[in-house]
DNA sequence: AAGCGCCTCAACCGCTTCGGT
DNA sequence: GACCGAAGCGGTTGAGGCGCT
C-alpha cells in the first residue's frame, strides 16, 4: 500500500470514527430551526466566529462545526445579501467565471454579500440550463464564445438601457428605447483612474463603436491566451458573421482586439492586479448605485427571442460544418 | 383539486489546503 | 519535515415550492 492509499484509508477510518461519535451524541442534520439559528447568532455575537467545532459544542448546538460554519457564512451573517442576482452581478459572474472557472469563493469575493454557494447555485441552475438548451457543453468553446460575444454584450446593453431609463425617468423625458447609444451613456463615460486612458467599461471588456452598437472588443480579455488568437479570430468569424444587425450586435473588430491583447497581455494570465481588482470593485459600486436592481430570467438575455436567435445561429454553423 | 415534473437553494459530503506543534 | 486538526472549497443531493395539465 503506498502512502497515498494509506493516508486515504486512515482518513476513511477517521471519518467512520467521527460518524460513529456523531451518532452517539445524536448530532442533528438537515434544515436549521429558528432556535438553532438564534443560539448560533447569539454565540457568535458574543464570542466571535472561528474554531467551529468547539463553537458548536460551547454554543450547545448538536451540529458539526462544519454545519455551523456553513449556516453562518451562507445564511446568518448580517452582510449576506438576499434576493435575485442583479444584472451587474450577472455580468460580473460571467466575466469572472470566464477568467477563473469554477473558483466560486474567489468569484464571490467580487460580489459583496453574495456567497460562493449562491453563485455556484446560480451558475448551475441558470447557466448550465441554457447551455443544455443550446445543446452544447458549458465548458465548450462554442458556449464560452456565445457568452463572450453575445450574452455579455447583451447584458451590458440591458444595463445601459436600465441606466438610461432611470436617468431619463428622473429628468422627466421619455424613456422608451432599448437601444442605447454611448454618447449619452453615463456608465461608459465614467472615468477610470488606472493610470491610463481607459474608462471603466473599456477596461472591463466592452466597447461601443461609432454607430452606438456594443461590440465585444475586449470581452475576450483574460479568456483566450494570446497564443490562441488564431482560434479566436476563427471563432469570431463564425459568430460575428452571424450577428443580426437588427439586434444591435456586430462582430468584433479584430485589429482592435489584437491591439487590446497586445496592450494587456498581463491580463491574460494569472490573477488580477490590485488595480484590476479595484476596477471590479469600482465597477460594481458604480453600477450598483446607478441602476435599479430588478429580477429577470436568466441574465436577462435569456428571452425566448435571444434563445431562438442563438439556436438559429447554431443551426447555421452546423450546416456550414456539414457542407 | 390532485398529480406530476421541474426548479431552486440550503445543506451535506468528500477532498484539499492551511496552520500550529 | 511530518503530523494532525481545523478550515475552506467545489460537487452533489434532496426537500420544498411552483407551475402546468
Amino acid at each position: 500500500m503506498d502512502d497515498k492509499a494509506r493516508s486515504l484509508k486512515i482518513n476513511k477510518n477517521m471519518e467512520d470514527y467521527e460518524n460513529n461519535v456523531e451518532d452517539e451524541i445524536d448530532l442533528r442534520r438537515g434544515p436549521w430551526t429558528v432556535e438553532e439559528d438564534f443560539h448560533l447568532i447569539s454565540y457568535i455575537t458574543t464570542h466571535g466566529e472561528g474554531r467551529w467545532n468547539s463553537l458548536a459544542r460551547c454554543a450547545g448546538l448538536k451540529r458539526t462545526g462544519k454545519s455551523c460554519r456553513l449556516r453562518w457564512l451562507n445564511y446568518l451573517r448580517p452582510d449576506v445579501r438576499r434576493g435575485n442576482i442583479t444584472l451587474e452581478e450577472q455580468l460580473l459572474i460571467l466575466e469572472l467565471h470566464s477568467r477563473w472557472g469554477n473558483r466560486w469563493s474567489k468569484i464571490a469575493q467580487y460580489l459583496p454579500g453574495r456567497t460562493d454557494n449562491e453563485i455556484k447555485n446560480y451558475w448551475r441552475t441558470r447557466v448550465q440550463k441554457h447551455a443544455k438548451q443550446l445543446r452544447c457543453d458549458v465548458n465548450s468553446q462554442q458556449f464560452k464564445d456565445t457568452m463572450r460575444y453575445l450574452w455579455m454584450p447583451r447584458l451590458v446593453e440591458r444595463i445601459q438601457a436600465a441606466s438610461a431609463s432611470t436617468s431619463t425617468t428622473t429628468t422627466g423625458s421619455a424613456a422608451t428605447s432599448s437601444c442605447v447609444t454611448t454618447s449619452s451613456d453615463q456608465f461608459l463615460m465614467t472615468p477610470y483612474d488606472d493610470g491610463g486612458n481607459n474608462n471603466k467599461m473599456e477596461h472591463y471588456g466592452l466597447m461601443s463603436n461609432p454607430n452606438g452598437y456594443i461590440t465585444p472588443e475586449i470581452s475576450s480579455l483574460a479568456v483566450s491566451p494570446a497564443s490562441d488568437f488564431t482560434d479566436y479570430q476563427s471563432e469570431v468569424g463564425k459568430i460575428g458573421n452571424n450577428y443580426n444587425p437588427d439586434h444591435n450586435l456586430v462582430g468584433p473588430q479584430v485589429s482592435a482586439s489584437q491591439n487590446y491583447l497586445d496592450n494587456n497581455s498581463g491580463l491574460l494570465n494569472g490573477d488580477l492586479t490590485a488595480t484590476q481588482e479595484q476596477c471590479y470593485v469600482d465597477l460594481f459600486e458604480n453600477v450598483s448605485g446607478m441602476i435599479p436592481s430588478y429580477s429577470d430570467s436568466f441574465w436577462n438575455i435569456g428571452s425566448d427571442e435571444d434563445l431562438w436567435l442563438l439556436q438559429q445561429q447554431q443551426q447555421q454553423q452546423q450546416q456550414v460544418l456539414n457542407n
